[in-house]
DNA sequence: CACTTAACTGAATCGTGCA
DNA sequence: GTGCACGATTCAGTTAAGT
């Protein structure tokens, strides 16, 4: 039997029980008629990247003139809010059914379609575990300055029921976290350089996810051995981690384009040694401090004036962090630093001091207080 | 009139659009009659920060925003989501009415019910326009170790409709954040030390949002002199933040003991003064200047030779104003510069560059030295 | 080959105001 | 309502080309 079947006949109950999973398989075909061709209470876990039902407008440019590449294909079309909810239900119906009793479910999306679909999770019975975030590091910004940039998206995490018990490999996510507890906000960058599939120099799927979250949740939520399905199976990314990490999977997917770039993929994922874990750490997210963060959280009040250490210059701290110098000009502390001493740049850190009783200090030492105060 | 007020009887209709608001002020009793007592269209702004125990501190709600009673424990988990979505959508539905048609509402919850929040949010006819995570950089752990840390909150930021407009102050929240944009995932601390408040050394509220997490919403979708309603006020986060940010406030709490808490802390905030209260201005705010008007008072001369800063094109300027390209191509800066490039749009300030020495600068400058010596 | 610079790209609900 | 002029707007990373 090839890697890609046909969706077999629905078996009739009685046969249901005994019935041979398709394992290392895609299965061509509808979501929803191919997981009714599986048996009940049969897989440990299911991974879904559902269509997210973006509703994008019209055409969008960057700042450059250069065009964005939206995913517009037809999959992610519905009519309306009820008819996404009743495929997101009936889908979720299925899964239920197919998950063993102590399997859990994982379900990415975005705010366009994630509140829906926790809402039917909930509905269906499901109990939800966490929530998490994947933070981009590397994502779109908005050009058109109208919001804040969207930068995460949202995983749902839930067992079968209030009661049920499940997989989670505490050890294994604390370790990999440097031994602290792994939190419900974790950071990637998007799947691109040599792990984003191209054919003839364009990507294959216009929503490729990063192996490295799939791993994760599959080393938290599964032990060796355990049978993982994908029913958005798209280019087969969770078929490859699960080979890798010696997991058993099922997918599901619609167009044939993507099985066999899937099929392709699949068969050159080598099983991971185990010296690779180390590299797979995630690094820790960057202490970064907004200058404006410090006067948010009451280090510095909007109000204060700040000068450089000969006290040349003076200016006052506004209250989004921004400064304004007694002749009128603005700017941040990087910006108007080097605008009113005619450089072309500035370490506004450095650069510009507050008074502490009789003494300048310069900004910078807020910030290492705040540091030491935020971080663990 | 004090600062606490009992919720006056609901107006007429006819009377409801001359009505006064109650600003700066807590309206005590439940949320939903309070709201009802509210005129349409009259705030800018909704901070909302719901109960997410399903029990809701032992009151439901029926769908029309009713008391329900008695409270059995025989609820099963069905009827006691359609409790919290029938309370849900009553007060949110209220809220819409409330909000001007350019006004915004934000909505803070956890898994628990952020899901059920969101899909009421836009079944109602929001349009949302991000979905922000509050990273807390100080979360509890999960002392079990039955699952990820909890690290964050999930704050839902919506408009009226998908036509809607409304504020964001899109410069503002680039400053705060060191010149880059401002991300959907923020990092606080929770709030505590001094920020907590406390009566005989016990939290005088569980959920206490950190005051940092306010400002940044009032500063990012609020003018100066806007109306901020907080249906949930609980010990008066948003009324303290929005008078230090010289915003009016109007607050909707049941609790007396939270209301008195909430009165003498905000009596005890500070507002900010005018200077500091500025922010720094988009462009767009900035009076408008034409390129000729820099060729009328002489910034450039007539005749004039602009590159772009490839110097691929070269037009000369023309006593009104308008370029003039070597092929014979005319237009305003925007128009050849998008007519040459080939490309739908193109901002002539930064694209069309003259010769200063040796250096090529942006005609941008010329205007920016223009707006510094006309301006007061 | 080493290094620098330019070009390209990613799940995006992406403008306003006047005639 | 529609059409059009004006002019505001991008971050991190990878790949390709140039020196």
């Amino acid at each position: 039997m090839g890697l890609v079947q046909a969706i077999a006949r629905p078996k009739r109950r009685e046969e249901a029980d005994v019935q041979v999973l398709p394992l290392d398989q895609i299965l061509m075909g509808d979501c929803i008629a191919a997981m009714r061709s599986l048996p009940a209470k049969s897989v440990d876990m299911i991974f879904a990247d559902p269509p997210y039902n973006l509703q994008l407008g019209g055409e969008l440019f960057r700042p450059d003139g250069s065009h964005v590449d939206a995913v517009t294909d037809d999959w992610d079309k519905f009519d309306t809010f009820a008819a996404y909810d009743a495929f997101t239900r009936a889908w979720l119906a299925e899964a239920h059914r197919i998950l063993k009793d102590n399997g859990t479910i994982w379900v990415i999306g975005s705010y366009h379609n994630i509140f829906r679909v926790g809402t039917a999770v909930q509905d269906l019975g499901y109990w939800i575990l966490n929530d998490i975030v994947w933070r981009k590091a590397n994502p779109m910004p908005n050009f058109k300055g109208t919001r804040f940039t969207n930068a995460h998206e949202t995983l749902i995490w839930a067992s079968k029921g209030e009661k049920a018990k499940y997989t989670f490999n505490y050890r294994s996510m604390k370790t990999l976290n440097d031994e602290i507890q792994m939190r419900s906000d974790w950071e990637f960058p998007i799947c691109g350089g040599g792990e984003r599939l191209k054919r003839d120099g364009v990507k294959v799927h216009p929503t490729q996810k990063p192996e490295a979250l799939i791993y994760r949740i599959l080393l938290a939520c599964t032990k060796p051995g355990d049978v993982v399905l994908d029913p958005f199976f798209g280019t087969g990314t969770t078929g490859a981690v699960a080979k890798r990490l010696g997991r058993r999977w099922i997918g599901i997917e619609r167009e044939p384009g993507y099985c066999a770039a899937a099929v392709a993929r699949i068969a050159a994922a080598l099983p991971l040694d185990e010296s690779a874990l180390a590299t797979m750490q995630s690094p820790k997210a960057k202490p970064r401090v907004a200058f404006g963060v410090l006067v948010e959280n009451g280090y510095l009040a909007a109000g204060t004036v700040l000068t450089d250490h000969k006290r040349r210059f003076r200016v006052t701290v506004r209250a989004d962090g921004s400064l304004l110098s007694a002749c009128g000009r603005e700017g941040s502390i990087h910006r108007l630093g080097s605008a009113l001493q005619e450089t072309p740049a500035c370490n506004g850190w450095t650069f510009w001091h507050y008074e502490d009783g009789d003494v300048l200090k310069p900004i910078d030492t807020l910030r290492q207080t705040y540091l030491l105060a935020t971080q663990p």
